[in-house]
DNA sequence: TGTACATCAGTGAACGCGCGTTCACTGATGTAC
DNA sequence: TGTACATCAGTGAACGCGCGTTCACTGATGTAC
């Protein structure tokens, strides 16, 4: 990596700390270089202004949520070949890290930003929309899988349900801030594991 | 209502659609004096500071979030006995509700303070701990009267499933924000509703 | 009914600070001949 | 191997603006006697 790379990685893991507990426009680039030891000019030559900064940490963040979702399910597909058990030990292992990590802070950053719309520029915002469409659209594909061998016990348009997954986390995300409970996130995405047991598995009596 | 209770409650409305779309440090006195038509003096006249300004806004939201929640489900309990029913019946009003409104920009402000956390002093933060815990036990209280008469089919802590309940519109918030879709949220209402249902209906063979 | 005083709902001017951004410059490293 | 130049990764100083907050004051309404 070249130095140039590494301080703007700093920067941008700096950033998603402190936008994910206060917000992008309460973070100030100020506070930043302080914490990153470079001064304000040497900010403006990583980022053109603050709003390539939130672009380049939504990306930043994106990439490494695939990531982490590729590892979940590739494990997932190493212990079973059903698809449903795949989806359901994916959400399992999915609430154990969630548990495990002390990471207290952690959070979506294309949810932060989304919710200070109007503070970040167009770009920002359709990035952020094309990510939470290839979400669902990954989502529904493995529910499709699912849905081919155990038909759905209930009739509701599987985008929803694919929508759910994200949004069970970001509900999470919230609720874990609001009732400052680290266990919540893990509990919720062992609710949604509830439910698509429910919606697919056969013979529960 | 006297003079200064109506200049008051158009501050906190002004500044609740403000911190709904641009969060609450990105919401400046100067923008709400401006759009309600008094000085900065005038603000502090009816806030002490700008943290009494987000307490205050909390507390108006709580209250409001309760009569419309009490009215749906009052509402329900005139179109069945059944707890179940009367369950499922408010989801879907409320679903109808999300849609109806025009209110693309509606959104919850305990949550879009929560988002802040660093930006807003202890008083908010525990008001908001407290609303979430009281909303946790409201719909424990409900999904106890339905497992009172249907076992659940999963097993699984009924907190957790209460918690989703608030979780699945926080959830369905932040989907509508990053998607730019107001059906969004009507759908994930539905979804919870999809759940609940799975969940005690007995007979689905 | 009139006067004195109190409270309500603000106004107007000033404050200091931190913010995002710009611009001219610089020392270290890399590349061409 | 040495020199010239280019690029990289910043520095340092300055900018104007808007922010939250304070403070002394004010006109209108309400209350006591």
């Amino acid at each position: 990596m070249r130095k140039g790379e590494a301080t703007r990685e700093r920067l941008l893991a700096t950033a998603e700390r402190a936008v994910l507990d206060k917000g992008f426009t309460a973070t100030s680039i100020e506070e930043l270089i302080a914490e990153v030891g470079i001064t304000k000019s040497g900010f403006f030559y990583n980022f053109r202004d603050k709003q390539e900064l939130a672009l380049a940490m939504l990306e930043r963040y994106i990439a490494m949520d695939q990531e982490q979702v590729d590892a979940l399910f590739s494990r997932a597909a190493e212990l079973s070949d059903d698809p449903l058990q795949r989806f359901l030990i994916a959400m399992k292992l999915m609430a154990e890290l969630m548990e495990g990590r002390a990471n207290t802070q952690a959070g979506c950053v294309a949810a932060s930003l989304a919710y200070q719309e109007n503070q970040v520029d167009r770009r920002v915002i359709e990035r952020m929309r094309v990510a939470a469409l290839a979400w669902r659209k990954q989502f529904r594909l493995l529910l499709d899988e699912i849905a081919a061998v155990y038909p759905p016990r209930d009739t509701i348009d599987l985008d929803v349900v694919a929508d759910m997954c994200t949004s069970a986390l970001q509900g999470g995300f919230v609720m874990r801030k609001m009732l400052r409970d680290p266990a919540i996130m893990g509990q919720q995405v062992m609710a949604l594991r509830s439910y698509i047991k429910l919606l697919f598995q056969p013979g529960l009596n």
